[in-house]
DNA sequence: TAAAAATACTCCATAGGTATTTTAT
DNA sequence: ATAAAATACCTATGGAGTATTTTTA
């Protein structure tokens, strides 16, 4: 029994006619006439009364005929849905991110995606790096937007965009009690890394790309914190640092985010790599993107690239 | 698309893997490969990502499967029902009979071929003879129960047993006086034809074999009824005669149903052909009879043959 | 007698097989 | 290193064809 099979006995059912519904079907009488006994004969049934003209369907055919409109309704509802697939027309896709990321990255790229792909919906994942990175490897999201680079030699990146990596300190911080030569690239004063020898560092967790290329960094440096302080989210680091509990690293993505009375001050560290961080996509190394994924990229791309 | 495509991509997605879905499918890893890859080449959409093992679906593959399921689900029910049918489990027939008949033949008829074939239902068409006749020709019902012969000659029947045909007269008229040679063999007085000569002729409509066996018998011997009515229904004749109005011809099976009251006096008339009816099972020439239809049939002459 | 279905046969497209290479863990 | 999937190539089943006979109206 087969969909072939199906829409044969259909159409001979429609027609009341073998010739008729080869003709419709495009085969010939005598073809269709063996695929109608074999059928039978597979079922042990017959179907039709061929001893009248025009035929006849028996009880076994009336049956046969309901329960087989419903079974070509849903083959043809299956195919709808895969070339509503193919055409991104119904698709989805599962998306990675950071708390903090996802704040200002999706109002960015939503609207414009959805007006651009309005069959395809997205879910957000907001996880931290591991647990994005896991969530990649098990094929739970498609993608993540992070910091680059990631080491997982599983995973693969396409480079977006640079954003600052500052550091933020209390507005009644001493720090800003200084005379700073003001930077003409750069809209936040520099700072040295000497001037934070007896502060609290708040970290992000060791995961992080943030945290790792600080402490890089530091250990490059001989710099060994006083005191640090862990925290899972980088607002959480922020407005730990504007409260002045420390000082923080945190990406300049943020602060247009932040209410302006819970804004702390920013600086740039001096002569150091990490004063910027790169972000980009991450998916599985080899894996298959499927268009409405690299849709997405394409749009990602677009707004930010 | 095929069922079998649909049962591959289920049994790929259930285990994960084409080896172990191969394995339970009888065929070897490379055919379905194959296939799925032909499946999702057909359909323009990546089902698995293989990338990955155990392998993962896509987007599209959950949609598929989820939709797939119901087609096999639905195909299942299919062959239950045409094996149900198969086996006389699940099916139908529809009998025709006329009014008169119906009343003694369904009640001693049912009950035994329920007991014997509970899962078989049966639809009961009551109609005047042509009106059976025409809806065997048209396929609205199965066969008939009727007087034998058929002059139809796209029908065929089958003889199951013989019936008296008796006259009745009211239990008032003067026949009853007369004194009659009581028969040995025949439970009902004979009587001659001449002397019914200045009786009115109750008849049934032509086309039963009823009214066309005595009318022949008229026309064979001469004999033209004085007055003549024509009625649809052998009850009807019946009560018409038993009330006085004239005489009847009446199968004998009906006085049983009769209340005792509104019975006759009934006589069988002398040497003549028509003086037993014949019934039987009437179908369309050359007709498919269901194993459900002989069925019925074996049961029937059991009961009356 | 004409149209429809069945039958007899021939052919070829393709699902499935074997052998091997490539890929993923 | 090993197991799984892909690829290349071959085989054979069965669906569809043509020609013809049988059946129905």
């Amino acid at each position: 029994m087969e969909f072939r099979d199906i829409q044969y006995v259909l159409k001979v059912a429609e027609e009341r006619s073998i010739s008729n519904a080869a003709q419709k079907l495009f085969i010939t009488q005598p073809s269709l006439s063996q695929s109608i006994a074999r059928i039978e004969e597979s079922l042990d049934v017959r179907l039709f009364d061929r001893s009248k003209k025009p035929l006849l369907l028996t009880f076994a055919g009336r049956q046969f005929v309901k329960t087989a409109y419903q079974i070509l309704n849903y083959e043809k509802q299956l195919h709808k849905q895969m070339k509503d697939i193919a055409n991104l027309k119904n698709e989805h896709i599962t998306v990675g991110v950071s708390q903090f990321r996802g704040k200002y990255f999706f109002p960015k790229v939503l609207p414009v995606f959805y007006e651009k792909y309005p069959g395809i919906t997205v879910s957000i994942y907001e996880d931290h790096a591991s647990g994005l990175e896991n969530a990649i490897l098990t094929g739970d999201i498609d993608f993540s937007v992070e910091v680059l680079p990631v080491k997982n030699n599983e995973l693969s990146y396409t480079f977006i965009n640079k954003e600052k990596h500052l550091i933020v300190v209390s507005p009644a911080h001493p720090l800003n009690n200084k005379l700073r030569a003001e930077s003409s690239t750069a809209s936040y004063p520099p700072i040295d890394l000497c001037e934070l020898q007896n502060e609290t560092f708040i970290y992000l967790l060791p995961d992080s790309q943030s945290r790792i290329q600080i402490t890089n960094f530091f250990k490059q440096e001989n710099f060994t914190p006083k005191t640090i302080l862990e925290v899972k989210n980088m607002e959480t680091a922020h407005a730990l640092a504007v409260s002045g509990i420390g000082v923080a690293f945190v990406s300049e993505v943020i602060i247009p985010y932040c209410n302006p009375e819970f804004r702390g001050k920013y600086y740039i560290l001096k002569d150091c790599v990490p004063n910027q961080l790169n972000f980009g996509l991450v998916y599985r190394k080899n894996a298959y993107l499927s268009k409405a994924v690299l849709a997405f990229f394409a749009v990602v791309k677009d707004i930010f690239g």
